[in-house]
DNA sequence: CGGAATCTTGAAAGTGTTCAAATCAAGTGG
DNA sequence: CCACTTGATTTGAACACTTTCAAGATTCCG
């Protein structure tokens, strides 16, 4: 099995011994993906939450004019699913998508409460993650509202520019929720 | 003890004995509020997890026009905290106050970890919990992004009717992020 | 009843979008 | 490695949505 990444980041928020680390592997499903390939369409379920040992994910849906609207993105360490879908095993609205080639480390829906319950440690660590998920969300909800768009531009190109350079422009603009067009207008100003 | 709906709300999602509700209490400290009433100013660390017993908070931040900007309403059977505060117990931005005389359970922060320890169980609950509310933050970016503000009004008078009528205009009109005078233009609309 | 808070109205200004077209960059097959 | 095709970014003008400001009307609460 080849997630070192997922492995230390869970020993960072609960114990685990070696015994339970090989239990957990008979539950993990690994993947390398390729740049452009979906982890999830709309319509389908949400059927696994995904850790992404390497690369980039994004999540998006497409809007009543017709384009894809990203919401989130998600690069290594982090986890990402559509949690409505994946709770109540309904279908979902949304796409998810790698923008680079990928690794990354799935845990299926239908054995997340076996594997809970022969590691409850993990219970505590995804309650530590999801709100640590929804504290981020909090703050978004606050940065949207308090900063215009082109505040909430630079604030984000200020604190991720690594970020900025692995992505194309139209999907930095759909992410912050402004049109390819402003951005670019944006961009020449300062 | 009196927070029938809080362990009603717990049993709906995990196993509780009678002696796990005894050692519950030793934990819980329950609070009548009234209409108001502050639980969290700007400024201090959120000390608390609060359940809504009874009656409905608002949570909300001084914007930089120095207007209130509400973020979050809570209802009976709901938490409310900021969770940012609440994790890393840094200054909170925000304030949480009652909008109706309340009934509040609080589970502080600093017993929280040594509660979880006597019952796992809770670890499971909150877990739940945070994921579901994370799930209700990731569709609120969504209609957000998707919807013009006035649809977005449309679309939550419809959706709580009753709730409209519980809170003041300028509250609403703070919640989805307009102006009491561009809501009130939308209401003569139609 | 009186004062404060809330809600409404209308005009002017600002922010961000739409649309159409031109330019630039990048991936692919020959 | 070039030529071609597609995808991505830029430009500018017209337009739409929402805010701001100032004032007046209304409602609530002690």
């Amino acid at each position: 099995m080849n997630c070192p990444n997922l492995i230390s980041h869970l020993r960072k928020h609960v114990p685990l011994s070696d015994g339970d680390v090989a239990l957990l592997y008979t539950y993990l499903r690994p993947a390398s993906i390729k740049k452009k390939d979906f982890l999830l369409k709309e319509g389908q379920v949400c059927k696994a939450n995904y850790f992404v040992e390497k690369g980039c994910l994004r999540m998006f849906y497409i809007n009543n004019k017709g384009m894809e609207q990203i919401t989130h993105f998600a690069l290594e360490n982090w986890w990402l699913a559509d949690y409505m879908s994946l709770s109540l095993q309904q279908p979902s609205q949304f796409f998810i998508q790698a923008i680079e080639d990928a690794t990354i480390v799935a845990i299926e829906a239908h054995q997340q409460d076996e594997l809970f319950r022969k590691l409850p440690q993990l219970e505590r660590y995804f309650r530590i993650m999801m709100q640590r998920a929804y504290a981020a969300a909090q703050m978004r909800v606050k940065y949207h509202h308090d900063y215009s768009k082109e505040e909430n531009y630079k604030l984000f190109i200020s604190l991720f520019p690594a970020f900025v350079q692995r992505i194309p422009q139209y999907m930095l603009a759909s992410y912050l929720g402004l049109t390819p067009e402003y951005l670019s207008e944006l961009r020449r100003k300062g």
